[in-house]
DNA sequence: TATTGTTATACTCTATAACTATA
DNA sequence: TATAGTTATAGAGTATAACAATA
């Protein structure tokens, strides 16, 4: 983790900077959740799947981002530690659901997140805070495309 | 029967869009430089060292952010396709130079970055995008504590 | 036919420890 | 002593192909 930056004539490109402050970021948020053994795909899951009942690890997977392959060892995990359980929907597809205690690490994870997130837009000065969200939604609302 | 796909909850988070838009934009910079046969840090060094003069494989590592060891393969392979070159400053250390073919395909990888910045810029809408260079370089300055 | 869950696999990126030669 | 370059290695994240069972 960059605890000092350098001078780089790279940092006036958008894109670069983009990048340097996702990889900045999301080792900050990385190291805040070590203390609850989750990654940062581990805390998605959970907070997606208290919110949105009865997803199957396909859905998550479309919503998060996740090639369906990578959820199972990803929900594997989050199954061993007794955080998540699965319920049949039919004989083919089951339904990821919070057990009493991903229920508990849920609300551990949702206090360490608020506080990253509060930091981090606290970083960000005033008068260019409220535009940071929807520049970013923009970016991801459609790709794009030369 | 198709169940329903809501909308992504954790996009109200700062911090989960700051990833998933540089997660889909390093996607779409990794595929244009893909005819180049470059990876965006190899195109990051080649920029780099073509603004600095006598920088060393440890300086470059300071510089963007990639620890000493992991610059030893990324060169290797810069200097197997003939694209950079080191230089001895001393018995111990080496200043890494483009090439002539270095030189040339910098100049595509500018054309190709430059394309790529002004598209990820035009994305976002007028009034925020004054804001969204600032906002990132605010969060790269200096490390969210808690 | 399309989708779900899964296995296997491979490639990239990243991080750490340790060694050597030299400053 | 500290630094440059390197080797080896391991952990993550990510991507694709393929398969069986079911919708």
């Amino acid at each position: 983790m960059p605890r000092v930056m350098p001078d780089d004539p790279l940092n006036e490109l958008p894109g670069y900077a983009l990048r340097r402050a996702a990889n900045a970021m999301m080792a900050e948020l990385t190291a805040r959740l070590v203390p609850l053994d989750l990654r940062i795909s581990d805390a998605s899951v959970l907070m997606l799947i208290a919110e949105r009942t009865d997803m199957t690890s396909s859905d998550i997977g479309k919503v998060l981002d996740i090639q369906r392959a990578n959820m199972v060892p990803l929900l594997n995990r989050l199954e061993a530690a007794g955080l998540i359980a699965r319920k049949p929907i039919d004989r083919k597809s089951q339904a990821v659901v919070l057990t009493p205690e991903g229920r508990e690490r849920l609300a551990d994870t949702r206090a360490i997140v608020t506080c990253f997130e509060d930091d981090l837009m606290a970083r960000i000065p005033d008068e260019h805070r409220p535009h940071f969200l929807p520049a970013l939604r923009a970016l991801v609302g459609q790709p794009v495309d030369p």
